[in-house]
DNA sequence: TGAGTATTTGAACGCATACTCATATATTAT
DNA sequence: ATAATATATGAGTATGCGTTCAAATACTCA
């Protein structure tokens, strides 16, 4: 909440914006459908096992786990094990770095 | 605003989603440091020259010219043009499309 | 016209990414 | 133990992306 009229002190805010690289990492990370449509699947169903996701979004189960991968990497999905099965959920606050950067 | 308890439904939606492709596509473009500054700076300032947001992220005038054609190329910035000058703004809205995907 | 400034463009290179396939691990049931 | 199910993992490949460089275009001013 400081004072933005100058451009100086903006430019070096660019620099090192921890922030910023972190919404821009999430942001390459759904800046793919089937790791969005992931994320959309997961908003409806508070959990979904690696398969039925892999069915849902129309892919290989291993193409879905590299992606829930991918997800959790960027801390936007946790899983849970019960027996031989995995189960994906949205991570509690998995869009709040992006709706602070570029929401309103 | 449609029920969505049917699975199935939800699958034959997240094949032809448009409003979901096109989320993927603008989250990619600023899925990249560089590219979700230029958003970041014309937030601050109304419009700014291709040599002006050059300096504040810090790149190179060319870098600046393609990420701001790509931000372009999915409808994020506009330009106008006065005599030698290119000025760049945020769309009006640029985010949209993402908000409503992942926004609350 | 010619020099200077602002921007764009296209090629080139290196690097990251998405996806597939085969294989490995883990768990359950017979 | 063996088979079956669920998930993870690593290698391989192809494709796309970010950045740089050199050159082109556009406009202004002397």
């Amino acid at each position: 909440m400081s004072m933005r009229s100058n451009t100086q002190l903006l430019k070096q805010e660019l620099q090192n914006n921890k922030a910023l690289e972190l919404c821009a990492r999430q942001c390459g990370v759904i800046g793919d459908a089937t790791k969005l449509k992931i994320c959309y699947l997961l908003r409806y169903h508070s959990e979904l096992s690696v398969t039925n996701i892999a069915e849902l979004v129309g892919t290989t189960v291993s193409n879905a786990s590299h992606s829930l991968n991918k997800l959790r990497a960027v801390n936007m999905v946790t899983s849970r094990k019960d027996a031989q099965t995995v189960y994906y959920s949205l991570a509690n606050n998995a869009f709040d770095n992006i709706i602070s950067l570029i929401g309103n």
